[in-house]
Order: C-alpha cells, then structure tokens, then sequence
DNA sequence: ACCTGAACACCGTTCAAGT
DNA sequence: ACCTGAACACCGTTCAAGT
C-alpha cells in the first residue's frame, strides 16, 4: 500500500488533467495506462472501474474548490465588494484551479451523472454565500434567495457564452473594453445599491 | 434512392429521438441498427460514419428552431410583451420540440464539436432578436446589445440550473408558485420599463 | 500488496459479396 | 441502389498467474 509503483494518487492526476484537457470521455484507461507506463490492469487493483477513477478525480476538484471560494470571500467585510468581487474575479479571472482548466471542463458536462450531483452541492453553497451577501445589503430573506438565484444563473449562463460564443459575444470575452462595460453594467443592475 | 428499406431520414429520425433520451453518447450505430432491424453495413451505405448522422441530427433541430422562434415572436408587436413571452413561453414551457427533449438535451452538451457552431449561429439570432426588442425599447444599440447579452446569459444559466438543480432552486422550476415569482422579479429587473 | 498479460465483450468502421 | 455478414480495431473489464 505505501510501496505502489503506480498509487491510486497517480491515477487520479492523471484523470483529472485529462478531463482539464477533453473532459470526461478523454479520460480512457488504455490511453492513461500507456502515458504512465503501466498495463490496465494495474489500473483495476486500485479503482472498482472507470467511473471509480471518475468520481475520484472530480471529489477532488469539489474539495479544493470549496476550500478556496471559502478563502477568497472570508477575507471580504464590505458585502457590496464581496459580490463584485465573485463576479471579477471569479467569473473573470477563471478561478485559480491547481489544474488548469479542470473547473472550465466540469462546468462544461453539468449533466454528466457524475458531475451532476457534486455541481448541486456546489451551486447550493454558492447560493447560500450570495444570499447572505444580499440580505447583509438590506434585502428580505425571500428577496434576497431570488436575487442570488438570479445572479448565479447569469454567472453560469455567462461562463457558457464565453465557452461556447466568446468571439461572437466579446462583452463576455474575460477581457478586452467590451468585456469590462458589460460587467459594470451587469454588476449596477444585477447588485442593489 | 427511393425505395429504400430504412432510408436516411430513418436513421436521422432515430438518432434524434436518442439525442433526446440521453445526450449524444446514447447514439450507437449498433444500438440503432438492432433497434430498426438494419445491420451496421446498413447505415454505412447513408452516412459516411457516426458524426455525420449525429451532424444530420442536430441541422435538423436548427432549422425547425430557427423556424419556431421567428414564427412565435414575428407576431407579437408590442416590444415588451415580446421580450415578456420569450421568457415566459420559451424559457418555461421547454419550447415544443417536434422530438421532445431535444433541444434541452443540445444545450446540455454545448461544448461537443459538432453542437457548439450550430448554438453558435442559434445564439448569434437570438441575441439580435433580443438587441432589436430593446432598442425598440428606447435603449442605444450598444446598451441593447449589452442588455440582450445580460439577459441571454442568465436565460442559458436558467436552464441549466433547471437541469442540475431544479430540486435545490425551486426559483427556476418549470412550474409553481416559486418560480412564477423568480420569473416576474426577473422580468421586471432585466427588462426596462 | 501490487502488477502483468492474455482473454473477452462492445461497438465503430470497412469491404467483398449479394439482390 | 441498397443491404448483408464477416472481419478488424479500439478500449473497458476480468482474471489467473507472477513477484
């Protein structure tokens, strides 16, 4: 157990930078097995199956990424500032993951079975952090639970127009004067005096 | 090319039925054929491989879409009730798909290579759409623009929460009393008087 | 405990042969 | 023109055998 050629830890970097790189259907045992050097069933002493490895890589991603949402907006006192900045920095500077591209690609696959139930806790935790963040502004509980759900649904349709239209749609581009314009507008209406 | 046991709309008509069922990956050329009691061969005398079904399936959405959304809007007058109905009617009540579930399960993969330039030009026509209700509105066109693109991302961010965690958001369900308070909050916060 | 290598299943693709 | 059926390739999974 200490003394593997290959770890289990091994496997799921692996996993997860390939998922970074083509998603989830560029993960192949046979294909990681030959970039490590090692045989597939190797690969079956430590995972169950594909979908293990799979589950195992995004687990991974999910802690990580609630520990530093956490970091980022803990330090933020003034309400208003924290929201701007989830929407700056966050949403504009494509969160500092250790593996680059991993949060870009798993938002990408929401509906992936595995991917699905991991994204429901995460979009439940940043909902309930912008929601505090509205009533901290003055607005009632119910108001403020609709204004979150408002504002996290343009975040994530926002992040999918950049994917998927970026160069047809450079207001939401994650740079440029366009860019910049349409999130001070988007931030004015969206974030209540 | 007339008299043809399972012509090529079969296959096409196939395929898009299992789009809808379970995304793209729930199309197999195996699977088909067994299902329309073809063999593989089949198949291969009408399309040159799997992607150009898979190609044909998805044309075949875009231009019964593009025909829907003209139809549906081109009748409405008043720019504000337009703007109203495309959200209430499009975004709610899952615009009625000759397949149903289909164009939900096509905007669940918009990444996929040969999804992404159909949502593209899809995009491109409704963000005009939109830009043009708000100038009819009285906005300049670049405050159109940004506007139609605010409220494009948080139309494309609706539905995927819908998808992921429409049980966690009861604000983005497609029915109750929830989300008909979520949608007029919305409509009066993104669309100007 | 950890790994190899062979075997099998599933499915995309090709192609010679039929009608 | 349209279809069959066999063959091959690719890759997930199993497992007996090695160290």
């Amino acid at each position: 157990m200490a003394n593997a050629k290959w770890p289990k830890e091994t496997w799921t970097r692996a996993a997860m930078h390939a998922i970074a790189r083509g998603g989830i259907s560029a993960v192949s045992v046979d294909a990681l097995a030959a970039q490590l050097g090692a045989t597939r069933g190797s690969f079956y002493w430590h995972f169950k199956d594909r979908d293990a490895l799979l589950a195992t890589a995004i687990a991974a991603w999910e802690e990580t990424d609630t520990a530093q949402v956490e970091a980022r907006l803990a330090d933020i006192a003034d309400a208003k500032r924290r929201m701007r900045t989830l929407f700056r920095e966050i949403a504009f500077n494509e969160a500092s993951d250790e593996v680059p591209g991993l949060e870009a690609a798993i938002f990408a696959q929401p509906d992936h079975p595995l991917i699905a139930p991991v994204l429901r806790r995460v979009t439940e935790r940043r909902l309930q952090i912008l929601a505090a963040g509205f009533k901290d502004l003055g607005l009632s509980p119910a108001k403020a639970r609709r204004q979150a759900v408002l504002v996290y649904a343009t975040y994530v349709g926002w992040l999918q127009l950049r994917r998927t239209a970026a160069h047809l749609v450079p207001e939401v581009a994650a740079e440029g004067r366009d860019a910049r314009l349409a999130v001070d507008h988007l931030v004015d209406q969206l974030i209540p005096a």
